[in-house]
DNA sequence: ATGGCCTGCAACGCAGGA
């Protein structure tokens, strides 16, 4: 089966390059993030006559996120419990016999502000959440925009980046304890190319000149990671017409 | 050369992204 995750940058604009995207690669699971869409405005119709059940946790202007589906997913949260937040950032589902989680990690904007705080402390409450999900689920899948280049092989300048916002020290530990609950980082676990980046800025022609960032996630479970056969980023929509910043990611499970 | 682009909202510029 194929799981995927993509940054969407509004789904609103770039619905007909889902859609397009869903016929061609026919994951059985892609999750959304950046829908940008409030929930009564999900495109429902559009994606059940691609043959794809939709679940989602949208809001006005920003942030949402969305799985979907071919197996309808089951007993949704779209809440990191215990931790308050108007931030729609968060959807878990079960699908078939896989618990998935599909996470919009905050930007964090510059390591000297509030929202790189909010940052931080999001993520140590996904952490502590996760921790709880893992032993109900040991097949699970975390997905998704973690907006953290986990190595300097994950950033196409590391002099430049460094101790930047999504490549710092204390974002990277945060990555790094996200695994240590037991799970791997699926890209890595098969030899990739150089330059591998799941997003690149609009502006310098960042794309084309291969600046990018590794930014975008499928984390496996210890017990879900040996039925992984192979972990790909898709850079196609990326040069494409009108495209996301950000590229589909997609994990191929036995 | 510290900008540059894109999206949404609501307005004719802004916030936010990364």
């Amino acid at each position: 089966m194929k799981l995927a995750t993509w940054n969407v940058n509004s789904l609103k604009v770039r619905l007909p390059q889902v859609l397009d995207w869903l016929k061609l690669h026919q994951p059985d699971i892609l999750c959304l993030q950046e829908t940008k869409l409030e929930d009564a405005n999900f495109p429902v119709p559009e994606l059940q006559a691609a043959g794809y059940q939709a679940l989602f946790s949208g809001q006005k202007t920003y942030n949402g996120v969305a799985i979907l589906s071919r197996d309808a997913g089951r007993d949704a949260l779209a809440e990191i419990p215990g931790f308050i937040d108007p931030q729609k950032r968060v959807l878990a589902a079960t699908v078939g016999n896989l618990r998935v989680v599909c996470l919009y990690v905050p930007n964090g904007q510059s390591v000297d502000s509030d929202k790189y705080r909010y940052k931080l402390e999001w993520l140590a409450a996904v952490t502590a959440w996760l921790k709880r999900e893992l032993a109900a689920s040991p097949r699970l899948a975390v997905v998704g925009d973690f907006n953290i280049a986990p190595e300097d092989a994950d950033v196409h300048d590391p002099a430049a980046w460094q101790g930047q916002v999504l490549v710092s020290a204390p974002e990277r530990k945060a990555f790094q304890e996200l695994l240590a609950l037991g799970l791997k980082d699926s890209f890595r676990l098969f030899e990739q190319p150089a330059n591998s980046f799941s997003w690149w800025d609009y502006r310098m022609n960042a794309f084309k000149r291969r600046m990018g960032l590794r930014i975008d996630h499928i984390l496996l479970s210890d017990g879900l990671a040996p039925a992984c056969l192979a972990c790909n980023i898709d850079p196609g929509p990326r040069g494409s017409e009108r495209p996301s910043d950000h590229a589909p990611v997609i994990a191929e499970l036995d």
